[in-house]
DNA sequence: AATCCTATATATAACAA
DNA sequence: TTTGTTATATATAGGAT
């Protein structure tokens, strides 16, 4: 939308590139939270700005709850599944409307050739997933099992250590400061606007 | 879009909703890709469908790491910011240009009467959001790590499990069949359209 | 249920102030 | 930087098939 169409790669201009993210962060979250109300699902959101602040939307429970919850539906070999099919599938159709116009021998080489393009998209995001990201069913040695598995250990002491921090505070409520947590928030100011109403 | 404007209530015709739910799914995951691609940041999308299904979407890594590495960003008072600011702006800026084509008199009016329609709106959220989901700040925080450590605490019984698998098996390598596996992933099928490139 | 069509509603890219 | 304007691109609701 706007004067001139979008380009799928990567904006290099990090002004613009800002600029864009602000835009359509906004109308995502929108339209997340459309569907949120108007089907009454739940929906959850995370999305990194350019800068890496991070901006969450919800439905209703937080994030982490929402994930829970569909951690527990996909009980199966892959956890979650990720792949995008869907986008497959609204390119699919696209060209499938594009090529209509051009006339029937155009159709069948224009699918072809998005169809190909697709294929050759997907592999390398396949790869890319694989080489990145360990999925537990591709784990395949227990040398890299014992890798994950020191990973999430990490992990799982991080939260321990802030759950800790956070208990610790919990006795003290009416100091105006937490004892000794990082402070490192201002930067994150930003994202709140600050609505008193 | 359409030859309606959309109401932002829940709709109570089964079919319909699911047909909403449907085609909005669908741009969102094309929106939250655009983003991560153009922009070269990580997005992370879960949506339930009215039927339960949950459709999920991640930039690169899985859903899972999205968020780990969201949490790891805010390690502060509140996890992750949930509060919709980015809606009531939204919903503001409209509120303005509808009011401007009507008049300076109907400017002041229109804003005065949106904006109390609002903070009625936002009233009642939080209300909801309080007595659904009784996380006062501090609490909050402390149950968020619990609900992550059980989240992570999941996903490290599933590591072990393959690993201790793999250490069962790797002295088996040519059986073409794991011992005594759950192969119960027939449910899972009807998630991906089976693509097969 | 899926697909196509069409009128509208929305979203937004490029500018402008 | 933000906000407003405008021209276009997209997304869709409702029908038709």
């Amino acid at each position: 939308m706007g004067r001139n169409k979008i380009v799928m790669k990567k904006i290099e201009d990090p002004t613009s590139r800002k600029q864009f993210y602000s835009n359509r962060k906004d109308s995502i979250v929108k339209k997340s939270n459309e569907l949120a109300v108007v089907c009454g699902t739940d929906v959850a959101l995370l999305m990194f700005s350019p800068a890496g602040q991070v901006t969450t939307y919800s439905s209703k429970e937080s994030v982490e709850d929402i994930m829970i919850e569909a951690m527990n539906k996909s009980v199966n070999p892959r956890p979650i599944p990720n792949l995008n099919e869907q986008l497959l599938m609204q390119s699919l159709k696209q060209s499938k409307s594009e090529g209509q116009m051009v006339g029937k021998i155009a159709i069948a080489e224009a699918h072809e050739k998005k169809l190909n393009e697709l294929k050759e998209t997907i592999r390398e995001a396949q790869q890319k997933i694989r080489y990145c990201n360990p999925q537990v069913e591709n784990i395949s040695s227990v040398q890299e099992a014992e890798a994950y598995e020191q990973f999430i250990r990490s992990n799982m002491e991080q939260i321990q250590q802030s759950k800790a921090k956070l208990l610790g505070v919990q006795g003290f409520v009416h100091r105006n400061e937490y004892p000794a947590v990082n402070t490192e928030d201002t930067a994150a100011a930003g994202t709140s606007s600050g609505w008193t109403f």
